[in-house]
DNA sequence: AGTCAAACTAGACACTGTCAAGATAAATCA
DNA sequence: TGATTTATCTTGACAGTGTCTAGTTTGACT
């Protein structure tokens, strides 16, 4: 907040600013400057601290994957669940991950706005996508605990409730499901879906 | 292709350039301008036909929907198959256009972009949804004849089956389903994953 | 043939991302 | 402490962008 030349801690107030002006204006909108007039810094200041303009938004990546990680875990924290549950609960805080921090979730699934191929930003994806898969593995474990399932079945399944919690918060950021409004009845649309695709006690193909 | 002053289908050109540097360059890079340079014409022709920007891409976002409904209701046309048959027909027709027409898929599911208010899109939107929903009421209907089933179930799958495929989509264009590259393997992993969501007959929570 | 509207061009403006060079403050070290 | 080095940030410039206005060309219609 003080207007010294070395702001002190310009980069973590440049994410903050892109955030705020990516869910104000929108991603196309989005300028370089003004996230540095947001910030009260000069025009290029950005490109020092970030390279370029994808290295300001692998940030916010960055700092999203840390957040959808931290959030899937504490889901996972509620005592006296059952399995189904429990996969509800990771289900419900991947969806309203996505919900309240669209930002973030934009930036996260557009790689080519990003540097996708630096490390960092490797290691925070594979780490939210770990979470991810030990919820589930968890939830396929204590549903058939004697059985060894094959690992190919648990990767489908995997990318199975992965597409469709993943893919219910896209349709419904892009407007897809705009019938629904009312808050009320959206968390009880949410459940219906979730709960229809939890796998049955599985019968071969 | 003649270099006359009035080109004489120039809107449809300028649509087909746009979708081709799509795919070449990406959304981001993509400019009017370009586009222009592409169709062999002033830096100003696309504007006058489509008003702006979002104007240009919400006719490429009308095509895609144009196309979708028409590959859904191509996969419906196969004879003998079972109404799972059916289903997963439907599925992969979705994911295979969302694979094969990126630039077009991109562009429809991001409604910042296009003017996603005008009657022609939501004409064309809404009847890409119709040809979807319809897929997945026959198949209900189908399998299970003789009771009603409740309009808030079949909405609730509805969701749940577009979430499953749309997410599905998002996720392989966005390099998160990468360790799988193989292009035979590919099919099969697709569908595993569909198969996998199948609603097997319904017991009520 | 003459008129008019549509199709397209030409030029301008403010804005953008990025680069090079300079200014300033902090940190390091004698 | 004082000098120098280093990271931080600014300034100015450049090509490229979307869009606006005014003009030019063409085809169609009476």
């Amino acid at each position: 907040m003080k207007a010294k030349y070395h702001h002190g801690d310009l980069a973590n107030s440049l994410v903050s600013a892109t955030v705020s002006l990516l869910q104000t204006r929108g991603l196309a909108q989005l300028s370089l400057r003004e996230v540095a007039r947001e910030a009260g810094v000069s025009h290029a200041a950005p490109a020092h601290h970030f390279g370029d303009k994808a290295g300001l938004l692998t940030a916010v990546a960055i700092e999203g994957y840390r957040v959808l990680a931290e959030a899937l875990r504490a889901s996972q924290t509620l005592e006296r669940r059952s399995p189904e549950q429990r996969l509800l609960d990771a289900g419900f805080a991947y969806i309203q991950f996505a919900l309240s921090h669209t930002a973030h979730f934009e930036v996260m699934f557009h790689p080519a706005l990003t540097h996708s191929e630096s490390p960092e930003y490797i290691t925070a994806s594979l780490a939210a996508k770990a979470v991810l898969e030990t919820c589930i593995r968890n939830f396929l474990r204590q549903q058939s605990p004697l059985e060894q399932i094959p690992e190919r079945q648990i990767q489908a399944t995997v990318i199975a409730l992965w597409s469709q919690v993943h893919g219910f918060a896209n349709l419904w950021l892009a407007g897809n499901l705009g019938d629904i409004t009312d808050t009320v009845r959206r968390d009880m649309v949410i459940l219906d879906v979730l709960a229809s695709v939890i796998p049955r006690p599985h019968q071969p193909t």
